[in-house]
DNA sequence: TTATTTGCAAAATGTTTGCAGCCAT
DNA sequence: ATGGCTGCAAACATTTTGCAAATAA
């Protein structure tokens, strides 16, 4: 049966690989988890500048997380990588407003079982995958007249 | 019964957008479409650098092509962009292989017609996708040893 | 002629790297 | 004690922007 909590997978992933347990490590993790949606490089950085933590730590942890299997890096914009957790959580896709920026997320059992099967068929070995619809979100599509204002991400 | 020659669609979104028709516009979308598959921009001004073209009008034509319908930007990797023109060609998404960056196509009736189906259900106005499988190609998969020497993009 | 566009260079942005000192083991 | 790890700053790569000169209309 495997061991089911973050910080103990972590703490074996690190040791099994030669590598330290160490504060930032810790600490980046548990932000990472405590994260609700998702979150990018320099958001982990401000929740963690109280502990002194550099950017550039963020960055190669963030690295051996994914490695690690504990986070999953996504682009869903061109500028900035972006990052979620992966507790135990279903497989999922995103779906991003073009006007609003808003990120919902979607899963569907005929897709991931279409997604992999396909690449098997092309003489592929599927290893992930990243599917992502843009459009407009359900409250930005009964908007009328674009709010110029109003908060938008890019 | 709508145009077919990109160059006069180009020339005609430009003109009813108060733009104008220049040599670099023309030479860009030329090469755009000149390219076999994928592209960068990095790769587009070499290919003009006889023409003594900017990289900054690179991207601000780049930009205008992918508004006026005419290229597609991609985001399969996390460092440059990329690119491909839209000739006709019917909608297809990628398989990018994580050993030797090939980069194939693939397109299926059924996925996209799913794709156009759910984001309604949802609540969402679809305006369009992009699903990336990442994975070993043929190639790659019969390799039992990593090639260390062969061209590696990442 | 007049407004738009371009090339150039500088700036901005996100991410990576080199290194001396710190920390985990 | 010894090796890996971190913070810091500098380096990097890509893309964007400001501006005077060039170009399209």
């Amino acid at each position: 049966m495997p061991e089911q909590d973050p910080q103990a997978l972590w703490r074996r992933y690190l040791k099994g690989h030669g590598l330290n347990v160490t504060r930032a490590r810790e600490q980046i993790l548990a932000e990472a988890l405590s994260w609700p949606g998702h979150f990018d490089a320099a958001q982990l950085w401000a929740k963690l500048s109280a502990e002194r933590i550099a950017p550039a730590t963020i960055y190669r942890t963030l690295g051996l997380l994914v490695e690690a299997g504990l986070v999953r890096k996504l682009q869903l914009n061109p500028n900035r990588a972006q990052y979620e957790a992966l507790l135990g959580r279903r497989h999922h896709d995103h779906l991003v407003c073009t006007h609003c920026g808003a990120i919902s997320e979607f899963s569907d059992r005929r897709l991931e079982e279409w997604l992999a099967e396909l690449p098997e068929e092309l003489g592929h070995l599927a290893q992930r995958h990243e599917l992502t619809i843009y459009g407009l979100c359900a409250a930005c599509r009964a908007t009328p007249e674009p709010s110029i204002s109003s908060t938008q991400p890019r």
